[in-house]
DNA sequence: CTGTTGAAATTTTTT
DNA sequence: ATTTCAACAG
């Protein structure tokens, strides 16, 4: 080990346990991490150690939750193994479940029956296609209301990804949709027989496809045998279906490090169960346990308050937090009239630490429901604060972005009705069952567009039609380079968008936008297989190459905030109905994981901690309710035991506005309007 | 068949 | 506010 003593400074700089962890041998590896312990350092130096050490980093997987993780530790994995001049990282494997699927598939998936060239589709093309073959199978017109695509969708891949059976699926979880089992498994079967037709692979398939290729008695061990070391990032929340893929990968343990904290599982809702990293030494005997119990994250008063919040939760993994850190402030909770005051006491103080020097990249706004900051984000874009929402709606899923890629789409895989129905349905005079049968004539012509050129379009049609074909056709037989063939597309597209869409003029700029980055890819199939994957977060992400000098605020859901931390950080809407969400408090398991998650977005501050509840709150609709205005409690995450560790202050309203308040029986939502006539333009602006 | 209009129902988090 | 479905005119 020719830079073993090198290496050993650097890893004097972590904690024994964390050394522990980085320096382990081979056997199974179980890291039970505490938000902020140094996870991700220890990850890091884990990797670096094992490459200085011998192992052939083109023989490592390292699955972690976003792609985004990935890239970070290898960066910085690699700037560990600079500094002692050992190998390079070179090629290692990294990145989400989903995304190493698709590459093991493209390469290996011909021993498990698929064809390299596969599509894949996001959530909503699943939604579309599961949409489509229920109306085929006539379940739309029933007397009772058939489940919604979404809610299909979400039944479907819970008995995928949890593997449990229907019936039990459904009694679990979707207790309304128990009339209809025998319908959804008709449902689910054709949808499976149609995916397998059309070459097209959704989310839960990837995995399928995954376990099955390692449980192939001749392609299985061959995949095994790609990886000496296995480091899964992020453990608690991972399915039944990702655990059986990492148990294939290796049955022993044998090269296996996971890595996670049971206090931090929030994906519950996409199937994911904290009884994998619970009975991880169970089902590998000889498990190494190491805990990781020292916070450099936050402040002593900031810990201290967190770790209150999670002692009321039930968990089995006992940890204790804590930090060499006294100093600091206290969390504050922040009671604030409504929402607009929130707003106001929110953006205030993220313009006090700005002006004490704290970047605005160093700050983020959390909550729970992507909605949440609608009205914030309103009176950022008023005051010209810059910022950048993380989850909730994409870019992606805009309605014209969708379409523009659906011709990239249909042209790359014509059997794909979800992209083709799309098309057709922009064409005037065409209709569903026109699509329907004209997709089904492109099945039976074997993908080829030509058995289009004769059918005879109906009038209105008759002008678009055959442009319409002659674009198809040289797209599919395009070799241009990607961003040329989105131009054609655009050309092609932008008159029937200005006629179908409001904000014709934004919507078109975003067109160009996607043009600018298609040119980033090297071939249309890269850039549709990165798009479902792993689509950038907004139209910003797509802007170009980020500037080191540009900052801007970050708003983010709090599930979208997992394993990032800021300087300071403001949790708003914490009012009972929010946090926990009023759709998750059905069940105990529900409260608690809610619970979780608010802990998960308490710990992700260092410095300042703000936790805002609004009194008053509007809803959009409450059976048999007329007044949308409904009056909120504080998250019952915070009892008054816990609150002894919290700094309690009041939201006035805003000192330089000096608006008087408003009149007692006049309603409140009018006043607001008369207060600040811009907002609701705003507001409007937010739906492009 | 298509395209439009209206009414009823619904409500989160994401690879 | 959005989605879904039914009714109806062309």
């Amino acid at each position: 080990m020719p830079h073993a003593s090198s290496l050993d400074d650097l890893l004097g700089r972590l904690n024994p346990e964390q050394r522990r962890a980085a320096t382990h041998a081979d056997g199974p590896l179980l890291i039970v991490a505490g938000a902020g312990t140094g996870k991700t350092a220890t990850l890091v130096h884990r990797v670096a150690w094992l490459v200085a050490n011998g192992v052939d980093p083109a023989r490592i997987l390292l699955l972690t939750f976003t792609r985004r993780a990935s890239a970070e530790m290898l960066r910085r994995a690699e700037n560990l193994l600079r500094q002692v001049q050992a190998a390079r990282l070179g090629h290692i494997w990294g990145g989400t479940f989903h995304a190493i699927a698709t590459r093991l598939l493209r390469r290996w998936g011909k021993a498990v029956g698929l064809p390299p060239d596969f599509t894949i589709h996001d959530r909503a093309d699943s939604e579309d296609l599961l949409s489509v073959v229920r109306t085929e199978l006539g379940l739309a017109k029933t007397d009772k209301r058939f489940p919604k695509k979404g809610t299909c969708t979400d039944i479907y891949s819970r008995t995928v990804n949890a593997r449990e059976k229907l019936e039990h699926a459904l009694r679990q979880h979707f207790p309304w949709c128990l009339d209809w089992a025998d319908d959804l498994r008709r449902l689910f079967e054709a949808y499976v027989d149609r995916k397998e037709a059309a070459g097209i692979l959704d989310y839960d398939d990837l995995l399928v496809y995954w376990q099955a290729l390692l449980a192939d008695a001749k392609a299985g061990p061959a995949v095994r045998g790609l990886f000496d070391r296995v480091l899964v990032d992020e453990y608690q929340d991972t399915n039944a279906l990702q655990s059986e893929i990492i148990y294939l990968l290796s049955p022993a343990g044998k090269g296996l490090t996971v890595v996670g904290d049971d206090a931090q599982a929030i994906y519950s809702f996409r199937a994911a169960t904290v009884r994998n990293i619970m009975d991880f030494p169970k089902h590998y005997p000889d498990t190494t346990v190491v805990t990781l119990e020292q916070n450099y994250r936050s402040s002593g008063p900031i810990l201290e308050a967190t770790n209150h919040v999670i002692a009321l939760a039930r968990r089995r993994y006992t940890k204790n937090l804590w930090s060499e850190r006294r100093e600091g402030q206290r969390p504050a909770l922040v009671t604030c009239e409504d929402d607009e005051e929130q707003a106001e006491y929110v953006i205030r103080h993220i313009l006090e630490h700005h002006e004490a020097g704290v970047a605005l990249r160093q700050q983020a706004v959390l909550f729970r429901a992507s909605h949440h900051s609608m009205l914030l984000e309103a009176e950022l874009a008023g005051r010209k604060i810059p910022f950048h929402k993380y989850g909730g709606l994409k870019f992606i899923e805009t309605a014209h972005v969708k379409d523009l890629l659906a011709f990239l789409r249909l042209a790359e895989n014509p059997r794909d009705v979800v992209a083709g129905s799309r098309l057709l349905l922009l064409v005037p005079g065409i209709g569903p069952v026109k699509a329907r049968r004209l997709m089904a004539v492109l099945q039976e012509a074997g993908g080829k567009l030509d058995a289009w050129a004769a059918w005879t379009p109906p009038a209105p049609a008759a002008g678009l039609w055959p442009k319409f074909l002659g674009l198809l056709q040289g797209l599919a037989a395009s070799d241009e380079n990607v961003a040329a063939q989105v131009h054609r597309a655009r050309t092609f597209y932008a008159p029937l968008l200005e006629a179908k869409y409001d904000y014709a003029q934004s919507r078109l700029r975003d067109l160009e936008q996607l043009e600018l980055i298609a040119g980033r890819y090297r071939s249309r199939r890269r850039m549709l297989t990165e798009m479902a994957l792993d689509p950038p977060n907004s139209s910003q992400d797509l802007a170009g190459p980020p500037q080191l000098d540009d900052d801007y605020l970050v708003l983010s859901t709090i599930h979208s905030a997992k394993g990032l931390e800021w300087d300071a950080v403001y949790v708003i809407h914490a009012a009972d109905g929010n946090i926990p969400s009023d759709m998750a408090t059905k069940d105990s398991d529900g409260v608690e994981e809610e619970r979780r998650l608010f802990y998960v977005a308490l710990t992700r501050a260092k410095h300042w901690l703000y936790v805002c509840c609004p009194l008053r709150y509007y809803h959009s609709y409450r059976p048999g309710v007329s007044d949308h205005y409904g009056m909120a409690q504080r998250t019952r995450f915070l009892p008054e035991a816990v609150l002894a560790h919290f700094e309690h202050s009041v939201a006035a309203g805003d000192p330089q506005a000096g608006a008087p308040a408003a009149d007692e029986d006049e309603p409140q939502g009018l006043a607001a309007d008369i207060r600040s006539p811009s907002v609701r333009r705003r507001m409007k602006r937010y739906w492009r």
